[in-house]
DNA sequence: CACTTAACGCAAAGATTCTGCTTTTGATTC
DNA sequence: GAATCAAAAGCAGAATCTTTGCGTTAAGTG
């Protein structure tokens, strides 16, 4: 529920939207201070366009963090459970904990009064692991199940990444991951 | 590092924080939107107070934020350490599952650029459980690391409050302290 | 092709944010 | 306990951002 009411998918509203979030990644990428004018102007459009789509400079920020934080490809297949989900959050612990994941999270939360972005969010790395568990059970391996990953592999991740300023390196996920596969698969 | 350069801590500094900090609450409470010149009348200050002094209304709010929810008491003791982390994370999920302390958590959150708001946070529910666990330890109980239920107990539940929208209730919590207690616990 | 209406542009009005300068006052020193 | 220094507050005007009404454009529909 981002572009307001997400109707008139086509033409003219979707160059807007295209535009406007291309605006801000540039910024973003100049290091500039972002107001909603600065942006309209680069977007090649009016401010009262940008505040009527999106509110406020926060939400239009959320909905561009979402789509920075979305992954771009499926997790890679090593043929091997404890492999894959291994692979898999040192990769996302490495992109969340950088200085940019750390304020796209931030962003994708604080312009999202209704927890609808930060669902979105959730899904992305939900859908991920559920890939990477699906898989390895039509291998017939003995997979944990995806609310486990998500409460003591992504969840403890995400939490640092939140509310710890200093560094995390990728002993902290294979150490969970260990954690999930040694103390947390369900007994068979 | 919120009342940006932390000094002057006495006489009317002191006065003004109180009475800025005092405004806010009233302010949520009657379901205002909140503007700085709305929060600065209120308060009996000039704007250019609170900005000068805060930033902007997001750090402003990430502050009063960190106030709520810094805890009143320190965790109840039953004598028994299942008993205390049970408890207390019932009662800690049950509070920031609520509409009010979901909003907390983020306003914590937005407006808290270097992420030392967050860090305090974090530090309000680790002092808890490291109290409970000492308090355990002294009576000769086995307990648990601190990181351990930080990961394990208080990450998943945070993170279930930020990410998903929907309703969270004392089982969720009752069932991670079991995990810790049956599945985490050091071995001896 | 005509019709309906969501979405955009424009511009003026309204509100907020910033800034230079002055005044007050908390802390420190003699 | 008075004098001094500097941080923080007040004030007011300027700059910037936000909102709103109204006319125009163009997407979706029959």
């Amino acid at each position: 529920m981002s572009p307001r009411p997400a109707v008139r998918p086509g033409g003219r509203s979707a160059r807007v939207q295209e535009s406007v979030h291309w605006a801000v990644r540039e910024l973003q990428a100049e290091g500039a201070a972002l107001t909603v004018p600065l942006v309209a102007a680069r977007a090649g459009v009016t401010p009262s366009t940008v505040y009527r789509r999106w509110g406020d400079l926060q939400e239009l920020l959320s909905d561009v963090a979402v789509e920075r934080l979305r992954p771009d490809a499926p997790p890679a297949d090593h043929g091997d459970l404890r492999a894959d989900l291994e692979h898999w959050a040192v990769v996302f612990l490495e992109e969340m904990a950088s200085p940019p994941g750390r304020s796209y999270l931030r962003d994708a939360l604080a312009g999202d009064p209704d927890g609808s972005n930060a669902g979105v969010c959730s899904g992305f790395a939900r859908d991920q692991v559920e890939l990477i568990l699906t898989r390895a059970a039509e291998r017939g391996e003995h997979v944990p199940d995806v609310e486990t990953v998500m409460d003591h592999l992504v969840a403890p991740m995400i939490y640092r990444v939140l509310f710890r300023p200093g560094p995390l390196d990728a002993g902290f996920a294979r150490d969970l991951v260990a954690t999930v596969f040694y103390r947390l698969m369900p007994l068979p």
